[in-house]
DNA sequence: CGTTAAATTGAAGATCGTCAACCAAGGTGG
DNA sequence: CCACCTTGGTTGACGATCTTCAATTTAACG
């Protein structure tokens, strides 16, 4: 709405832009396909910050995709303890898999102020009956969604506390590259310790000191709301970061 | 091939029959639909135990549907640490993912022996250009293995070891009477102990101790590749399970 | 019957959680 | 405009859960 923030106001004008341009990056997609993407979004919200998008057990009739901003998909224990499986970003299909699932199992909602656009399931219906290929790559974004799950397993399951913390930094770098979201080695990443300490399975006291000890071997910096990596290479190292998991290469799917 | 395990057989007879049994579970499924699945199969193989049926990386054309028998996905850290990411049982597509990721960023390998159904990538984006329903009920069957691997995350993340192997107990019993392969309380369940503290991100030795809390809890016992639930109730309770994350009810989808 | 993998148990130690206090920032209402 | 309140960040001390190391037993298998 506002024409002063640029990168937002080209999302306004084309908020599929950056879901058609990640899945470019793993396959050919027609200027036909993609303009039948744009036609699916039927409108634009801002949302602002801590917001339940999708409660567990709704049904659904449209599925969110997010232009700009930050979203968490969750679960709790009946003791209040949560556990965020994934963190979404610019262009990312938040609850398409809620297409099909008709509910969802999980929690959606806002770490930051975000930019959505929905997506009515009639109009999903119609790309499966008559865009085989095109579903095929929607397809596709749920699966590498994931396979970012499973490495996040990995991660809370075999990584220690830091490298967790450093893996995460390293994917989200990775991914918000693919957005032109990152400047140089740094990026914006509006989010609390304590949403830290639910993605990597650890209470937020102990991602304090696990950002402290990055901050102390020079690795990466969180502050204010900014990642800075000082030394991505070793961020890598230590993380165990292996890009392959993410799927950026194009084939014919 | 021999005739004497009746589960088995039936299973050499219709090797897809678990699966369409599973589909039939969210949906209706066609026994048009039904054929044109059996037809995907374009042979079946008995894998021994301890067997790599995919490596990370390795280019695919087929995509395997367990028959019988219990397959991993994992993946390893470099210091050799692995972690489970799925178990999969009978009437599982094991890597359907890999039809559209073209190569897994996982490994997949057998925790017993299996019998396993293979179907060439060219019949699935056959089913996917001619068969818009049967195609989003494979889409479908991917995105609960998804929902099943965030309740695992959930529970690695947040769940205190004995929990996590009690959920595991609840998962499978559920899973496994999917397919008629409980007896009662009872089920066969042929992999080690390193095997759970793989899939629940722990040790085998916390793992054996954590059975054994369990034992004399009086909620389940697990001896000789045999699960026995004694108190269903019990461990249900102290795994926080809730059966919805797996979508047993049948919708239009 | 020997060999190997898995299960079992104990003791000791590390990682991470809990509790608690304090600080910093940002928003609200008087 | 500023006290006040809330949320998040930071640090220390202590403790619990889980791991590591190591030894022993059991089971499976040729």
């Amino acid at each position: 709405m506002s024409s002063n923030a640029p990168t937002l106001d080209v999302a306004a004008e084309d908020p599929v832009g950056c879901l058609v341009h990640k899945l470019r990056v793993r396959d050919e997609v027609t200027d036909a396909e993609a303009d039948i993407l744009r036609n699916a979004a039927a409108r634009v919200e801002d949302v602002p910050l801590g917001r339940t998008l999708v409660a567990a057990g709704q049904k659904l009739d449209q599925s969110m995709l997010i232009v700009s901003g930050f979203v968490a998909r969750y679960k709790d224990l009946s003791n209040g303890q949560r556990q965020i499986t994934d963190i979404h970003v610019a262009g990312d299909f938040t609850d398409l898999h809620g297409f099909l699932l008709k509910r969802l199992e999980h929690n959606v909602g806002t770490l930051a102020p975000t930019r959505i656009a929905f997506v009515p399931h009639e109009r999903l219906t119609r790309i499966s009956e008559e865009q085989p290929h095109l579903l095929r790559m929607l397809w596709l974004s749920t699966l590498i969604d994931s396979a970012i799950q499973r490495e996040r397993m990995l991660s809370v399951g075999r990584r220690s506390a830091v490298a967790r913390i450093a893996h995460l930094m390293c994917e989200l770098y990775t991914r918000l590259s693919l957005v032109n979201e990152v400047d140089g080695l740094s990026f914006a990443l509006p989010i609390t310790q304590i949403d830290i300490a639910d993605v990597a399975g650890l209470t937020s006291v102990h991602v304090n000191r696990m950002l402290r000890e990055l901050r102390d071997r020079g690795l990466v910096t969180f502050r204010n709301a900014l990642v800075e990596i000082h030394d991505l290479a070793g961020l890598e190292k230590l993380a165990d970061f292996d890009r392959s998991y993410l799927f950026l290469e194009s084939e014919p799917r």
